[in-house]
DNA sequence: AAGACTATCAACCGCGACCTA
DNA sequence: ATAGGTCGCGGTTGATAGTCT
């Protein structure tokens, strides 16, 4: 069949809004809620087709948008969420609260996908431009393994979405009253006013994971807290950034998720690791001589039987079986002397990063060797392997694994 | 000072999915 | 089953600001 317009084009206004119709769209969704974003400019008396209204409110006036840059943990965040499920942004946004999926979009096009290509990165599949490292390293199955991650969270994803819309539908009656007692708890961008997602964001569990890492003080990972009662293939719970934890579930019994956090009393960071920007450019351009990040080296990747780690001062092997619990993980955490995970993983996952950052293509800012990343071509193989490894590490550490897929 | 070049990001476009009659 | 309508997503464009020469 084919695309109805979405609007008579004729007489309808395009380009920048201005305040005036801002204040017009803002006032009008203020008081009735958008109902059909067709019918919405004709009432609101505006000169632009619903589409364009409704992109002005998803993307600049709705309230609970969070503009400026991105923090350091967004910039992990989307990195992460980009290698599983590629550009799919609105999904990726539905991870960073109050962040819409155009801006994200825009900041990968603009800043990311830079850094990954300088890293020697493919920004597409995230995987070294030489990936031979990959089956020399015998993780082809783990490329594997997590290209069906990605298709299984996608499939999630979409079970979401149905959920949301079927949601939405439900509370439809509940639209049109108060505009001020909605709730702006949803942290999905594509989740306006009509989106009455409450509560905490869903999250991947690969996230809960990622999450985790910027959440907890190293010292802090207890055992205690388990919070994945329900089915780790379920996304049906929330994650709750308020409540990191550890939890271990199953392993190898059936399941095998291992969820860990440390994390981040971060130079610069403030609460929970959120730097501000300058302090996130900062570390994007310094890490290397971070006085306070510990670098933490995903050393062999992940074998049959150990996960291992190179800190700055020594060697932190996990065992990959089921001896890996809470307890191992603080007593092996407990190892690696106080310094900051957060830093640490952002090192091992961009050390990449020198030129973008403070790296001069000679290498002469670079005062130290281990988190600098900006030498030659072995360590730049090397730098490839870990942050390709990190990711092979969070997934296969926090996926619902023991679903049949896998 | 001025023109060229680059980076950024708001906004648009077109497609496909979904819903309803 | 199908057609029409609506919405959301992802790719792309273009205006503007900033930087370089």
């Amino acid at each position: 069949m084919g695309r109805s317009p979405c609007c008579d084009k004729v007489g309808l206004k395009k380009g920048p809004w201005t305040p005036e119709e801002d204040q017009k769209l803002l006032a009008y969704i203020e008081e009735h809620g958008h109902g059909s974003w067709r019918a919405l400019p004709a009432k609101a008396g505006l000169q632009r087709c619903g589409k364009s209204c409704r992109l002005r409110w998803t993307n600049y006036l709705r309230p609970d948008i969070k503009r400026g840059k991105f923090t350091l943990q967004e910039e992990q965040t989307i990195i992460q969420l980009h290698a599983l499920l590629g550009n799919r942004w609105s999904a990726i946004a539905t991870h960073l609260p109050k962040r819409t999926d155009n801006e994200i979009k825009n900041y990968w096009n603009t800043h990311l996908k830079k850094r990954l290509v300088k890293m020697g990165i493919d920004p597409v599949t995230h995987k070294p431009k030489n990936d031979t490292l990959l089956s020399n390293d015998g993780q082809s199955k783990n490329a594997a393994n997590l290209s069906h991650m990605a298709q299984w969270e996608s499939a999630r994803l979409e079970a979401e979405a149905r959920l949301v819309r079927q949601s939405k539908l439900r509370s439809n009656s509940f639209q049109n009253s108060s505009f001020a007692s909605q709730e702006f708890t949803t942290t999905s961008p594509s989740s306006p006013l009509n989106k009455p997602v409450v509560g905490p964001p869903r999250c991947l569990d690969v996230l809960k994971a990622w999450n985790g890492v910027w959440t907890k003080p190293m010292n802090e990972i207890t055992a205690t807290g388990l919070d994945l009662e329900e089915s780790p293939t379920s996304t049906l719970g929330y994650f709750d950034q308020n409540a990191p934890h550890i939890s271990t579930q199953g392993i190898n019994g059936g399941n095998s998720t291992v969820l860990f956090e440390f994390v981040g009393n971060s130079s610069g960071s403030s609460e929970g690791g959120i730097m501000n920007n300058e302090e996130s450019e900062e570390d994007w351009k310094g890490f290397g001589n971070s006085s306070t990040g510990q670098l933490l080296e995903y050393k062999d990747g992940i074998n049959e039987n150990s996960v291992s780690f190179t800190s700055g001062l020594q060697d932190l092997t996990m065992p990959m079986d089921n001896t890996w619990t809470a307890e191992s993980l603080r007593s092996n955490a407990e190892q690696i002397s106080p310094g900051n995970f957060v830093e640490t993983f952002t090192d091992l996952l961009l050390s990449s990063n020198s030129g973008d950052g403070g790296l001069s293509e000679n290498g002469t800012e670079s005062d130290n060797g281990e988190g600098g990343g900006g030498g030659n071509a072995s360590e730049n193989c090397e730098d490839n392997k870990n942050y390709w490894n990190s990711i092979f590490n969070l997934v296969n550490n926090s996926s619902p694994s023991d679903s049949a897929m896998f």
